[in-house]
DNA sequence: AGGTTATCTGCAATCGTTCTCAGTAACGAT
DNA sequence: ATCGTTACTGAGAACGATTGCAGATAACCT
């Protein structure tokens, strides 16, 4: 029933498919008036499929994000979408923080995509071959791989923001001062720990490597570093926590173990979150457009694909900026921190 | 260069076509390995485009949401993320609350999908026939159409879980019972309104209609719902606000006005938030699971089309359930919300 | 009227698969 | 040697659109 085609179009109007075809992609022709016509009345929908198989495009751009309810994710993908334009679409794909699933993505797109959008999971793909071989136009966005300078990308600087972070909580007389960081293998997570490193030795001041935990970016992870955390002889006065999901786990962790924050312990994340100023106390977090990044990822997909795919990588970086709230303060007055130390 | 067809393969090992196709099919064939092995070194990988061209189908499945950034439908498109199997795909499409794209997207995924679960923005799609005129396997999630029972549905139970609310904070004491609800036009909107009515009737309580608000689900909306709910000349004692945005909106107003929780005002929300404990108070709501939602809406999918589309509509409801935490409590002595109406 | 453009048209090839159909080879049974 | 069966193979027609080419029509000029 609702399969159509150009053919039945054509014989309905009396001309060849030739006609019908080139009345569609917008040429003069000579009944213009009855093609119109016959098109709405038998309801005739142009084949995708026919159509990618003689041009080669698919007007689809996909987007592979590692977990799509972070809301930093979403808001890529929503800033994607909102540069994508007219004539083409998103996909998107959820790879859920597997790598099978992300290989697997990705030998699927091809053939059914023009471009894809990624995050990438980790940094080690196997040899700077394993996404040019699929031979399809890639943007990174947030993360690049090793062979990353080959491609377009659209990063943060994570190492100045989380040196803000860290320089922050300097300022405010912290000494000790702890991260719980992403894993290392991907960008941010490298990055946001070199940053933090950076600022500590700027200030000279020389860290436990117990106060370094490279969790995984998930809640559950946030949760047990910050235990983690809590059990050292020292603890820390303070914590830049390298992603938001990790800080709403670091701030349950609190929660449970009953500390108050600031008072007792000064926090500090990345990323912001809708409801950051509606936490107890709200909370203050290094932020960034996530929806900038999107869309301007999408922009340099598609002056990719409309130059023909013959434009060379470019490599954009969107700012980040401290937001000053209520979860960090000055730490504990130094009595308490050398009694803790003489204790130990 | 990456344009290598079956036909490639064919010659290089030195048989037709149809017999690599019939390998790649899962065939048993005379030159497996050879085949196997050409297919390697020439980087073969079958056409998509073609292969829908002659089968019909496209193995991707759109799931069409009006607002990705809401962790309600994040989860939802995890859900039917996690329940796609192996031999399909999802293609996200993010409508932004805005029908015209709605109706766009939905013309543009024909022919590129095999079916689509959705969440239509509003009820009052122009006629019944509106989505039958593409032909589309339709399964609807959380919301529907009006002639939504012509295809599959998973819903909440909205009216009982309004219900649920409102009785609870009659239990705890309150008669000036607010409600910030959503757009009418649309499923939950409407019977989360019924079911907050049928509640406050049921217990014989008669309500100003000022106590109703209809807003729009965003956090804007709820924000100056509640605001505007402060203004009455007698205001509420306690508010149910009917999804997660707009109690996040109603928080926010409450914040910056300084009214406190719940010791001033009670809050429960509908839908629950991740980060719903670590709000001061922690946040009391009726919560539904999202994700099951999408991944039932996804099984009835994958059955309609396993079945050759030939299958009877099916509606699932998923429950809904009241988890308390620390936003609603006894109402304030009578005394004072007096002297609030003399004061005023 | 005849010639020269300028427009528009239909035929047919093409995109990369799948699938039907007819055909061949191997092998055991008669 | 013939037959039937099994197990595979290749040729070629689809699928539904786009497009180069050459032919047809109309329009304009001299």
């Amino acid at each position: 029933m609702s399969t159509v085609t150009i053919t039945d179009v054509a014989k309905r109007v009396g001309v060849s498919v030739a006609t019908i075809s080139r009345y569609l992609s917008g040429f003069t022709v000579r009944n213009q008036e009855q093609i119109r016509e016959a098109i709405i009345e038998l309801n005739y929908r142009p084949s995708a499929a026919a159509r990618n198989l003689k041009s080669g495009r698919t007007g689809i751009i996909a987007i592979v994000v590692p977990d799509i309810t972070n809301p930093f994710f979403a808001s890529i993908v929503e800033g994607a979408e909102s540069a994508v334009g007219e004539d083409r679409m998103i996909l998107l794909v959820n790879t859920g923080d597997s790598r099978e699933r992300e290989e697997k993505a990705l030998s699927q797109l091809f053939g059914r995509v023009d471009g894809v959008i990624m995050a990438p999971l980790t940094e080690d793909e196997q040899g700077p071959s394993f996404f040019s071989q699929f031979g399809l136009p890639i943007v990174f966005v947030d993360r690049v791989t090793k062979d990353g300078e080959k491609f377009s990308s659209v990063l943060t600087d994570n190492a100045k923001g989380a040196q803000i972070a860290t320089d922050y909580l300097i300022s405010q007389g912290h000494r000790k001062i702890a991260m719980i960081g992403g894993p290392c293998s991907t960008t941010p997570g490298k990055k946001r720990a070199d940053g933090y490193r950076a600022a500590l030795t700027k200030h000279e001041i020389t860290s436990s490597e117990e106060y370094f935990i490279e969790s995984d970016f998930s809640e559950a992870g946030g949760y047990a570093a910050m235990c983690r955390l809590l059990e050292i002889d020292a603890p820390p006065t303070a914590v830049f926590v390298a992603n938001n999901l990790m800080t709403m786990g670091a701030l349950h962790a609190l929660r449970d173990r009953g500390v108050s924050v600031p008072s007792e312990i000064s926090i500090i994340g990345f990323d912001d979150l809708e409801f950051a100023e509606l936490i107890n106390p709200p909370l203050t977090v290094i932020a960034r457009d996530a929806r900038l990044q999107g869309s301007q990822a999408m922009d340099l997909m598609i002056k990719h694909l409309n130059n023909g795919g013959a434009t060379p990588p470019e490599h954009s970086m969107v700012d980040v900026q401290l937001v000053e709230r209520g979860s960090c303060a000055l730490p504990r007055e130094s009595q308490k921190i050398r009694s803790n130390k003489i204790s130990h």
